[in-house]
DNA sequence: AAAAGTAAACTACTTAGTGTACTTTAATTA
DNA sequence: TAATTAAAGTACACTAAGTAGTTTACTTTT
């Protein structure tokens, strides 16, 4: 009876589900796969049958946030909007996104596995490494529109982007400081918008 | 005989130094205090005899670190030299500090460690967190002398910071990419006091 | 003589991963 | 539809390895 779904894939589901919580608040050392198949009211067993090796599921996992995660990074470039209006759009994007607690559980799970063995989450970081690809060909776009004077849009949109993450990514990261609020992601925003059009930005 | 230094000293130098390195390359968890014995030459129950614990240990190590590392942050302001030679002297400074070998695996040790349990690593962030207050002052100092037209002093030393540690820290910490080149290193930096001096600079 | 160091065995515990005998689930055949 | 078969799950004992920290009997340094 296919109802509603075969076992062994609601078991695999249980499995990445405990994974996950149990990567995300214990990191991949401290985190047992005792525990990983007690939390998923599952046999150890059947965690084995299912994932070959501690490494593999931790993989297994990380890529599937990755996934999960990443997905949004689009930034087409519209000529009819003002491009100060645009870069505030795009930077509340990327604000929601360091901000959430998936995203920061993530950026946590894969940092402090990372420092420890570079090899094990090498794949992840072609993820990061990509993600202001979107950013960079916006500023492209705006700059053969002849709003923006840019020189070298991969170093203005990393810049950009460093004004945003040193308030809203880093400190949360250490848990230094907790995820802003929106009235103070607003003026993080307009900071780095006044900061980037004072020195990219065309004088009409 | 004190001719040179007491033995116990001298054991006890060997034990950190060979901590150092372990805990460097391996971090926390992955090394065993017969490892660290080991490389120091010493027997364990020495180790043992000098820190009571493997976190007591870890924990001098840190202290240590953050010690030998975090000394000067002074950026004292000169009315007489212009404020764009003296961030550029700032920025080189910091980024003297970021690029160094002993910072990096210092950040790195602690990062990994923190991110899976806080209460370790909690009393370095302090040190970590006051480490910009060198540039704060300045700031101030220079708006006072009407140099600068700066609302939020600490915002914007975070910001110029975050300017340069975008290129020459956050990097190097995943490992994504090696310490930039001196020539790199200037590119960096000219462009962080652009941007800043573009949105914070009194034009005359 | 007292303080510190040493070697090595030892305790008590955790963990990744395997092997086995047995039961449940799902699909195929009769 | 009912019986059969194979795939998947389970419980649990087990191996092999590692580790923090202790104890002990002995040696070296001050």
């Amino acid at each position: 009876m296919n109802a509603e779904k075969k076992l062994t894939e609601l078991k695999r589901e249980d499995i990445i589900e405990a994974a996950v919580n149990e990567f995300k608040t214990n990191g991949f050392r401290a985190t047992s796969m005792d525990r990983i198949a007690a939390t998923a009211r599952v046999s150890k067993r059947t965690v084995y049958n299912h994932y070959a090796s501690k490494e593999i599921l931790f993989q297994a996992i990380t890529q599937e946030l990755c996934d999960r995660v990443m997905q949004v990074s689009e930034h087409p470039y519209d000529p009819e909007i003002p491009v100060k209006i645009q870069l505030h759009d795009i930077a509340e994007q990327e604000i929601a996104l360091l901000t959430s607690a998936e995203f920061l559980d993530m950026v946590k799970m894969i940092t402090s596995e990372s420092l420890a063995s570079p090899e094990l989450t090498k794949t992840n970081f072609e993820s990061f490494q990509d993600y202001n690809i979107g950013m960079v060909e916006w500023i492209k776009s705006a700059s053969g529109d002849g709003k923006l004077s840019v020189t070298d849009p991969v170093r203005a949109s990393k810049q950009f982007l460093a004004l945003i993450e040193t308030f809203a990514l880093w400190p949360q990261l250490y848990g230094v400081k907790p995820v802003p609020e929106k009235k103070q992601q607003k003026t993080i925003i307009d900071s780095a918008v006044e900061m980037f059009l004072c020195t990219y930005g065309v004088s009409k």
